[in-house]
DNA sequence: ACCAATTTCCGTAGGGTATACGAGAATTGT
DNA sequence: ACAATTCTCGTATACCCTACGGAAATTGGT
């Protein structure tokens, strides 16, 4: 009764209610050295039974490469199977659900960014350090731009997300705050830059999947100006309508926009520091 | 072949190609005044034709209340079309898609925020007008969790968007920055606070709908630290453990980390304008 | 060589979603 | 009374996830 992975086939559901499978399955590549000093491997196709036709990494491969391509709905169970050319059913021989297939393809992404580990060369700078963390998160969006449509407030416990909170929180643990300062700082951190760097990167999606550009569309929306907007209701967008505050593409002013923001945030972080 | 808002019933389809009926849509009930000082009202069911049983706003308001109470999920269109004791194609005749129902029911609740406008009194500091923004923004959020689900990169240009959007520049304006630099701090708030106020109600709504806490959660991932935790591989985050860093609730962490990076967010913002 | 045990593979069925189409019901003015 | 108009909504299509259960493949034991 024994299947891949060691969980009977008949409790192969969702995952809500099975935490040790999924982290099981996120951890699949990363089991700590044992006692002995030997890394346990979880094997498949051991003893009896038929033979695999696939592995838990091939499908999350398919399934992030499917979502990169065409968008998070093609990554459906249906598609990725199809992508597979094997049945849909027979995914959840490797994962127990949509859900845990998600999960898998965040935490791996997750940790294709390429941040030092411990000891690892960095810049020696603590705000390097976080910009690094930033463009490297801001990269990922931009790879796998579904990223943004996937909820992080219960987030994949893998390896590749504690890895990245890992490094984020090593940058700001030199700069002098107390321990939950530290925590507080770099949940701030995080949540700035990822709704800011999935902002930007659905922002392109959006058009390449829509094809029209995010100008173009306000520019379809000209009638708002001339029918609807009321100059005396906004006098604010108004003066800066009229002193060229929105100059440039809406591609530019997110970016420059995205800069501005983190740079106040670690300005008023750093602010903290000196004061004491 | 003209039916309720003036738009052939046979061209009731997405929205994506009709921006027009979209903005008529959403300004239905801010028509600005004529020349003459009337303000002109869309009717329905004047003339010929079967009296409608139903009206947008009824629409919208039973979409927020499924969606408030049951989830987003809960306001499918068979759901909504239920909720008013109608076929689901009825729905059709007053919004041409879900989209745009969607889109309706965000610019209601954008707009329930109360922003005092142009002309109306409101706090002396703009850092308190600010304030005022992001806990009515909060408050949306508690109120309507479902909004964090939703995509805001091409947002519902309507009235309840745009009297934010307004309020926010205009607490800033004053502050002296250039009007481009206005622009930028405003959108760089609008992203934290945004995505930390849904943050911050989206998970709240989880553990509404799991019946769940966080807390609860985290704990049933012990394994989590016994199995598979490396403390090599992340002395950062064993050494705030160990310094009791994560102490507190969850929640209580993200109400906290809220207000920290806003405030630091604040100061950044501020010292750029004392430089000068 | 055969068979039981084991595991993988996957077709089918059921319940969910949005919406195109077109027929029928209701109301008005002529 | 009847044409014109507008609203109502059943049906059909095409997706989605996944529970169930039986067929196929492979092993080790005899």
């Amino acid at each position: 009764m024994q299947s891949a992975y060691g969980w009977p086939v008949t409790e192969r559901r969702s995952g809500e209610g099975q935490p040790e499978r999924t982290l099981a399955l996120l951890w699949r590549n990363h089991r700590k050295p044992t006692a002995d000093g030997t890394r346990p491997t979880v094997l498949r196709g051991r003893g009896a039974g038929r033979r695999p036709s696939l592995d838990v990494n091939g499908v999350v491969a398919a399934g992030i490469r499917l979502a990169d391509t065409q968008g998070l709905a093609a990554a459906s169970m249906g598609g990725v199977a199809k992508e597979l050319n094997v049945g849909t059913m027979t995914l959840y021989t490797y994962v127990p659900s949509k859900e845990e297939l998600l999960d898998l393809m965040v935490d791996q992404v997750l940790g294709e960014r390429e941040l030092p580990g411990p000891g690892a060369p960095r810049p020696d700078d603590w705000r390097d350090q976080v910009e690094m963390y930033s463009d490297q998160t801001r990269r990922m969006f931009q790879r796998h731009p579904w990223l943004s449509q996937v909820s992080t407030i219960r987030p994949p416990v893998g390896p590749g997300m504690l890895a990245g909170r890992e490094y984020l929180l090593s940058a700001l643990l030199e700069i002098g705050l107390t321990p939950r300062g530290t925590n507080l700082a770099a949940l701030a951190i995080t949540t700035y830059v990822d709704s800011a760097a999935g902002l930007e990167a659905e922002s392109e999606l959006i058009e390449q999947s829509t094809g029209q550009t995010n100008d173009a569309w306000w520019y379809e929306r000209n009638d708002l100006w001339e029918t609807y907007f009321d100059v005396d209701q906004h006098p604010a967008m108004t003066t800066i309508w009229n002193a060229n505050g929105y100059q440039g593409t809406t591609r530019e002013a997110a970016t420059e926009s995205y800069r501005y923001g983190l740079d106040r945030l670690l300005d008023g972080i750093q602010a903290t520091v000196l004061e004491s």
